[in-house]
DNA sequence: CGTTATTTGTGCGTATGTATT
DNA sequence: AAATACATACGCACAAATAAC
């Protein structure tokens, strides 16, 4: 899609991505999990090092751990959907391994709330709804509102017509376009019940409790460039977020 | 535990330390920052992977930004304040208005699980039941499991009986006792029905569905110290995180 | 109880690619 | 165009932890 062709994927990140799949898949479910380091490198044709570089960044994202001199398991998470959320950067990276599905174009609406909690001084918002899946399993929908402002950027964007799918984030898209980037998203994580609507694009029970995650991104100016509402299914996907404690 | 003397620091752990000091000492604070790969290995009298593997862990812990072909900068804002708005302090600093109330009192127990996600090799831990009341209503059940090292520190502590009311947090109580301080909490965020145990305590019904918290508690060793799991009242709560990008 | 094989952890050297200045 | 600096990748060696004998 619109991009880049000249776009090699590094073999580590491959990799990992493969096993990530793999993992989720239930491919190495029970007992001692994963292969060892050297049985993955001849396997893949890279160096042991490079699988080494794999399991890094499975570890930092909680999926394996391991234990020097018996080798690498599988957190055991039910086979859940997880996702490491420490920073802006991963919640705009959130397209790596899912697709995005538009479910109502981005147009031109009115909507009290939303509009004043973007701090305009109009009723005039743009929105956009849509579902995302991994592995073909659609697993949260979501609205997102933009002041016109922002949403004349990318109105005319072929992701946000009805129907298309695509690997980006709205977030992601916006970003480099802005004036002023992004430095700040306040969430706000609870538990409410499907909506209608979000039953029928999830393919779940209207009222099955779900995992619902507020969004407002915030320019450098402070000043709110996004609102988003999430509605995940629990039994596909946990929220991970790692807090540090500031170097002191 | 955390017992072995003579353990010699790995060479990146010992820089990425004396880097992290420097930089919230403030001596790497304007303009281009920090040195090349090239330089700090020939100044610390390593080879230049050593400088990398420090490097990318200080990358992940959000302190510094690297931009190729330019070099390697200072977060702005990192070092020596927080980045997450929610961060660790947050956590210990719940009890501001807020009161927990014993449920069960720590004692030694055998749970499987419990004790693998503490990465222990025994299934013994150390478990306390407690609810926590803002304005008088009860708002979560958290079970708290604990490693017997570290347990003993508080076993007998009269916070810790059944009964006992008090304005504190386990991780409160015990950081100030270990020998290697809590530098990084794992969080999972998910939704889960009330067990019986949580709908008495928090009077629900059993089933209701929960914003279920679990949170692992790590030091400096990356040894888990705390392992926790919350079942908060949807209606009385909403888990609020602030995240935040380092300089563009 | 020590020995040995296996597996992950650390560290170095080198080569090549890519982005920036 | 050239120099600089980070990114990726390979190969090798040895250390430390674990498990089986």
């Amino acid at each position: 899609m619109s991009g880049k062709e000249r776009e090699t994927e590094p073999a580590y990140q491959r990799l990992s991505r493969e096993l990530r799949a793999q993992i989720s898949a239930g491919t190495y479910r029970d007992g001692l999990q994963l292969p060892t380091e050297s049985e993955l490198a001849q396997q893949h044709g890279v160096s042991r090092q490079t699988v080494r570089r794999a399991f890094h960044d499975l570890v930092s994202e909680g999926i394996v751990y391991r234990v020097p001199g018996r080798g690498t398991f599988v957190s055991e998470n039910n086979g859940r959907y997880l996702r490491h959320h420490g920073s802006i950067e991963d919640l705009m990276n959130l397209s790596r391994d899912t697709t995005m599905e538009v479910v109502s174009p981005l147009q031109r609406r009115m909507d009290i709330e939303a509009a004043s909690r973007l701090r305009l001084d109009t009723d005039v918002v743009y929105t956009v709804v849509f579902r995302r899946f991994h592995e073909g399993i659609p697993f949260v929908q979501t609205t997102v509102h933009l002041p016109e402002t922002v949403a004349r950027h990318i109105v005319d964007a072929p992701e946000m017509a009805v129907g298309s799918v695509s690997a980006y984030t709205v977030i992601g898209l916006l970003e480099p376009l802005l004036d002023s980037p992004i430095v700040e998203a306040a969430q706000s994580i609870t538990v409410a019940p499907a909506t209608s609507d979000v039953a029928k694009d999830l393919d779940c029970e209207p009222g099955h409790p779900m995992l619902r995650v507020d969004r407002l991104y915030s320019n450098a100016d402070e000043l709110p460039n996004e609102l988003s509402t999430s509605y995940f299914l629990p039994e596909q996907y946990t929220y991970r977020v790692t807090l540090r404690r500031g170097a002191h």
